[in-house]
DNA sequence: TTGCGTGCAAAGGTTTTGCATGGCA
DNA sequence: TGCCATGCAAAACCTTTGCACGCAA
């Protein structure tokens, strides 16, 4: 799906989400949020604009509690991304940034030994950060 | 939950999930598998019993990024069975298994240098498979 | 016999889809 | 003006829950 014209409710969803870095959503709780600022947003409109900024890379989905809704992450579009790493701590929901030697070989290893072509920008890592486990 | 009576529902389901190593099944696949063979199993139960597979650590549970419905693979209740990891091709939709030593010096070098205790279970790999590159 | 597990159906919740309308270009 | 995006409602799905019945111990 790619978007052809640019709406109001694409831009206040980008700001909404741009706005809270290294928070989570949901599609419910953002629907909510502009409803408390008197602002509809319908259902699914927030779910196809969620759709098309994950496509883009500008937002990342995840499923961290089984069963549960899908959580919309905003994080930046550049290139920056895509190139490094990412873990998210299942307790805490922070999202780590990690650029490292061991992930680049890995990386080298699937490609080469299985044939495998990494999409890393799509890829999360879930765990526990070390703050959390003391 | 906990078992109290062993049920011959119970037997079959996991001897299914036993004869397909390496498999994985949602629900609704499972369902189908029962119906194929005459036998009725209940949409609940199939749930229910995986749900105790689970907590035994028999069977494990992953989502995908897709929010399609949950898969469920014999993984036995020994060790060595847990530590595979899922790839998941974005062109063919297939979910390859893996066990590599390369993927098991990731996780160690994840915890001991990082801090961070991976979840391999809840974690998928992106990317595109050896056969959808050709 | 006791009470847990089962099957059915209905409920619950999330996400998607169809369609008429409104808004962007 | 021509389409696309929106909103609403309904549909589509997956999973859980309530309940009466059957079966294991």
């Amino acid at each position: 799906m790619k978007t052809t014209y640019r709406t109001k409710q694409q831009d206040e969803l980008m700001a909404y989400l741009q706005q809270h870095p290294g928070a989570h959503h949901t599609a419910a709780q953002i629907k909510e949020y502009f409803a408390r600022q008197d602002k509809n947003i319908g259902t699914a409109t927030i779910y196809r604009q969620l759709e098309r900024f994950v496509e883009d890379g500008k937002v990342r989905k995840y499923l961290l509690e089984t069963g549960d809704s899908a959580c919309y992450e905003y994080v930046g579009g550049q290139e920056g991304c895509t190139a490094h790493f990412h873990l998210k701590c299942e307790k805490c929901g922070r999202l780590i940034h990690m650029n490292c030697e061991e992930l680049k070989r890995l990386e080298t290893h699937l490609l080469e030994d299985h044939g495998f072509e990494w999409t890393i920008g799509k890829t999360v890592f879930y765990g526990v950060c070390d703050k959390c486990r003391k």
